[in-house]
DNA sequence: TGTACATCAGTGAACGCGCGTTCACTGATGTAC
DNA sequence: TGTACATCAGTGAACGCGCGTTCACTGATGTAC
């Protein structure tokens, strides 16, 4: 390809090495998704993500962006949106055992776990304005409808049903938080979560509105050494 | 005061109406804290908390900020390191009933829910690398270390109590920010937090290691309309 | 099969902005004698 | 009690930067006839 050599008649100096695939790139929008979703995956600060590096980073001027996105917000919260379509794939894929508890559950921590960056978009100042962006909105609640299953038994109450499965969200939530904060390993966090996920399934299988008469998770595998509030 | 009218002589355009205190401020950095504070209450983004307007609010120049921080990264994880302060004071103020954990739990989520932008800097990215900044990474360990005590029960082994801690941990945070993404009302996130809580103490008072057989929380109080997936 | 033309998807220059930080400086404070 | 001087805590101007967004534009595409 000559394209590098584009133009040297022109004799002008060239500011940067453009290479410049076609003029009609031709997939601009999904371009700009990988490139964002690289760059978060790369550590660091989903707001610090910028419209033009991302632009620059796929060969293409600023302005392309707005031919697909309304603004930098909309880029992110269509990025954050098919985040959470993956997300619901993933909580669907994950029913095949007995226990869709244990697998929706699993599978939402190992989502957090394996895509941090996109994780933290998902749930950032996004999400908390997500009436702003339907799509976003939408394939958020899509997933929220998988992880009200969580739990869910049939004899149960709207409201225990909703109980249980606030409390194993808020759980499985909150250890995916904490790991991703450094302030538990990985592998402590999927224990617990396992723990706490078969906890609320027994729950669930025998009378649900019973008494637990199962053990309460503390016997769970941990790392061979357990650090207190510090994970290095 | 004559403040306003200084250098009406000088017949300069002012670009600013500058109300400088005195010239010797005295006490920058806790203004500077407060400034900041006041910010991360008012919504948005941590982030997005400038020094330059911090210094603005405070009636200071910007530099003035660098003869008692390095830089901004220096202040902001400096009030972070003073949330986590607050938060110890807190959680060891809240345990004078005969319940530790339940009372240690709610003070948390209770803390989450009144100061939120405070909350969401403490658990930000500073956290992430809180070894670069000594005295956040010791207060944040003080409040950790009462965190550990949640659901503590003599009997247990250190593998049993750090499972029970950190599940509960998990729990209340996860539910504390699910809450502040608006996924759960607050009162939601209290009624379940409260529910996690005595189910775990529960545990722990009688036989720690022994079952449950007490009924999980799936009838705590909630709030009149249930709202799947979404607050308003 | 060829041509006119509307539409689409890009360009590059420019806008204003606010940021974090550095610099040389100066007024105020406090201490030693 | 008064004075010299080091130190402290501020100033204001300037730096370079990268950002999001707008503008008028142009090359490529596809469709109607």
């Amino acid at each position: 390809m000559a394209e590098d050599m584009r133009d040297d008649a022109a004799g002008g100096t060239r500011k940067e090495p453009i290479v410049r695939r076609n003029y009609h790139h031709g997939s601009v929008p999904s371009a700009l998704h990988a490139a964002a979703r690289q760059g978060l995956e790369a550590g660091g600060d989903p707001e610090q993500i910028g419209l033009r590096d991302l632009a620059r980073k796929i060969g293409v001027s600023p302005t392309a962006a707005y031919r697909h996105f309304t603004n930098k917000e909309d880029l992110m919260a269509s990025v954050a949106a098919e985040g959470f379509q993956e997300l619901t794939e993933a909580l669907k894929g994950a029913q095949h055992g007995p226990d869709p508890t244990v697998d929706i559950g699993l599978a939402y921590i190992e989502f957090a776990l394996t895509q941090p960056g996109l994780f933290r978009l998902m749930f950032g100042p996004l999400l908390t304005e997500r009436d702003k962006h339907e799509t976003l909105r939408d394939s958020a609640a899509e997933a929220f409808a998988i992880v009200e299953r969580l739990g869910c038994a049939s004899g149960d109450s709207d409201a225990q049903r909703r109980a249980k499965a606030m409390v194993s969200y808020g759980a499985l939530h909150g250890l995916a938080n904490l790991s991703l904060m450094k302030i538990l390993p990985e592998q402590e966090a999927r224990s617990l979560a396992l723990g706490v996920l078969e906890h609320v399934s027994r729950a669930s299988q025998t009378d649900p509105s019973a008494p637990l008469d199962q053990p309460f998770p503390s016997d769970v595998a941990l790392p061979a050494t357990i650090k207190l509030s510090t994970v290095e």
